[in-house]
RNA sequence: GCCCUGGUAGCUCAGUUGGAUAGAGCGACCGCCUCCUAAGCGGUAGGUCACAGGUUCGACUCCUGUUCAGGGCACCA
């Protein structure tokens, strides 16, 4: 499907390879939606951008460009203004009928990939014998976001769940569970308790050398598959994993066991790996471990940094892990693309890990990888968000928090509703607010969380996209019409509102692209909620089901409205965030 | 010290490869329900786009410098 976009593009282009030549053929017009509704529909900023190159002034290449042009099936005006800006007045038939167009595609205009890709996301990645907590809610969320949209566009999308299981914390864990004389009986402990051990252990091996002594053996003897070692390892990890996956569940994302890849599935290529670099000649020895030089990486004492792939004391740690990954991706996997989704701080890790394994040959300069940094929740004060005791914000916590204060909010606002249904409601609507309150930030910011905005219900809100959502339904359930009754009805714009929606409704597959060119979700959100506020503007403005609207004008808004549901869901359900049917 | 991110209305945030008068929401103020769900809509007020230069016909956007905030910089991830 062509966009209006492109249409327009290739008429002024051929206006402008017919004044001045083929050389002019693959010129970007500049074509772009008016930034204000008094310069028409769309505008077209060539004439400015020419003016130095063919030495006129822009205002006499736009007029040029107006006798030359050619299109009285889609512009019923087109004028100059300004400087040079080109404006154009699109036709209501033309809208008409691209509406038409636009309500039978399928995919409303988004074209999935002619070729499509092997891509890796790397994302979620909790630690074992630890409660997922606020910190994983964005790689969770954004990631979920991400292989969504790729999925979409017809590439083939590998979900990796690299959860830390492997490395120094668990020798010290397991140890001090030794320490303590573990037994099997042990093994009902909740998941809180293993990470209050956890913390005990890490306080212990931070106090007491022999302590800390053993825990690196253990972290040894972990790594060479003792056999008693390992059976609590299992344990640690069984119990984890479950917790993990009942959030998952909870949050409604793509994310099951059949993802998870832990650092410990590289163990056995942890040996390879550092000996293949041995032979590619990157390795040197420094300070006793074993470590990759990189051009352009210093120390605070500018000296070279190293990337340090295996420790003075032989064991491996997550820059070793993370190269053997990457070769396994792009070797076994066939990656054609990695995408790293984890918060910003590591983004000199990741410039170090992608250099080195280009410089090893593991990742091709065909493979592109990419780290998708993402800033920090904070709280009102602008700190890292915390409960009011300063502890760690659990997950679990969070979930039942939103789902509370939703219930509350449903209440007040729509008493009748029973309580079951409420309830249910009250799951949907704050998962869809605390997911959409994430997502619709720009993701390399930190944000503040704040409650009451991301259940607000007006403003740029989950809950406020849902409510438009539901408003058409209830528009079909009042008027008792079957929505793919409409479908194939004409269109008949008739009122500025209307206009404005279509306009609207053209750029969905634009939003997308922008996503995923920026790997940017914010941009869907932003979009989706300008297309909801136009819906309620129009729906303000533009009665449907009362007697005075004529049945064509009638047919013609339910189609509208009907189209702007389904994109409204679709562009949701990228998101990761589900529709109801009432609220 | 070096490097990476950010700084836009009182608050929370958008702003596309540089385009017209920088936009929302909240809060404040003024309106709109005998009418398809007022969880909504319309309007008013509120800006030195951190600061200073530069490039450009045109800069919130690109470049340089300054400043403030956050983060990273060797055996943790």
């Amino acid at each position: 499907m062509k966009t209006i976009k492109s249409e327009l593009s290739e008429h002024i282009v051929a206006a402008v390879v017919k004044l001045y030549g083929d050389d002019y053929c693959d010129l970007d017009p500049l074509i772009q939606p008016t930034t204000n509704s008094e310069f028409g529909d769309y505008q077209a900023n060539l004439a400015m951008s020419l003016a130095k190159k063919l030495e006129q002034k822009p205002r006499e290449i736009a007029h040029a460009l107006l006798e030359e042009l050619d299109m009285p099936s889609i512009c019923d005006k087109i004028e100059i203004a300004g400087p040079g800006f080109i404006n154009l007045y699109l036709k209501n038939t033309f809208v008409n009928q691209r509406l038409e167009t636009l309500a039978n595609s399928p995919e409303f205009g988004v074209t999935r990939e002619f070729s499509p890709e092997t891509i890796v996301i790397d994302y979620s990645a909790p630690n074992i014998a630890k409660e997922m907590h606020v910190g994983h809610l964005r790689s969770t969320v954004i990631g979920d976001a991400a292989a969504r949209i790729f999925t979409k566009l017809g590439h083939k999308v590998i979900r990796q769940n690299h959860m830390g299981d492997w490395g120094t914390q668990f020798g010290m864990l397991i140890e001090f569970l030794v320490d303590g004389g573990w037994t099997e009986q042990d093994s009902q402990d909740s998941l809180a308790d293993i990470e209050q051990r956890y913390r005990d252990s890490k306080l212990k091996f931070d106090s007491d050398p022999e302590f800390n002594q053993r825990a690196r053996q253990r972290v040894v003897a972990l790594q060479s598959g003792d056999d008693y070692t390992l059976k609590l390892w299992n344990y640690l990890v069984r119990e984890s994993t479950q917790h993990f996956m009942e959030i998952y569940q909870r949050l409604g994302v793509l994310l099951t066991e059949t993802d998870n890849c832990p650092e410990s599935f590289y163990n056995p290529m942890l040996a390879g790996t550092v000996q293949e670099l041995a032979d590619k000649s990157m390795l040197e020895t420094s300070d006793g471990a074993e470590v990759i030089f990189l051009d352009g990486f210093k120390d605070r004492d500018e000296r070279p940094l190293p990337m340090i792939v295996r420790k003075s004391d032989g064991g491996y740690l997550y820059s070793t892990t993370d190269l053997a990954a990457v070769r396994y991706r792009c070797a076994d996997l066939g990656a054609n693309r990695i995408i790293y989704i984890t918060d910003a701080r590591q983004a000199q890790h990741f410039a170090m890990l992608f250099a080195a394994v280009r410089k090893a040959g593991w990742a091709s300069t065909e493979v592109r990888l990419d780290h998708m940094p993402f800033g920090s929740v904070l709280g009102a004060d602008r700190k890292p968000f915390k409960t009011r005791e300063g502890g760690t914000v659990r997950l679990i916590d969070l979930l039942d928090e939103a789902e509370k204060r939703a219930e509350v909010v449903l209440q007040l606002k729509n008493p009748e509703l029973p309580v079951s249904e409420r309830k249910e409601l009250a799951k949907t609507i704050s998962l869809a607010a605390l997911k959409y309150a994430d997502l619709s930030n720009d993701r390399i910011k930190d944000y503040v969380f704040d409650w009451d905005r991301m259940l607000a219900l007006d403003g740029n809100t989950a809950p406020y996209l849902q409510n438009a959502y539901v408003r058409i339904l209830s528009i079909f359930r009042k008027g008792e019409i079957d929505r793919g009754s409409v479908r194939s009805a004409k269109f008949e714009l008739s009122h500025p509102a209307e206009k404005a929606l279509a306009l609207k409704l053209f750029q969905y597959s634009a939003a997308i692209y922008a996503v995923v060119d920026r790997l940017e979700p914010h941009r869907l959100c932003t979009y989706l909620y300008e297309l909801a506020a136009l819906f309620h503007a129009f729906y303000e403005a533009c009665p449907i089901l009362k007697e005075e609207t004529p049945e064509s004008i009638r047919k013609s808004r339910l189609a509208l409205s009907d189209l702007c549901a389904r994109i409204l869901k679709d562009g949701l359900d990228i998101l990761g965030i589900e529709t109801v049917e009432r609220m």
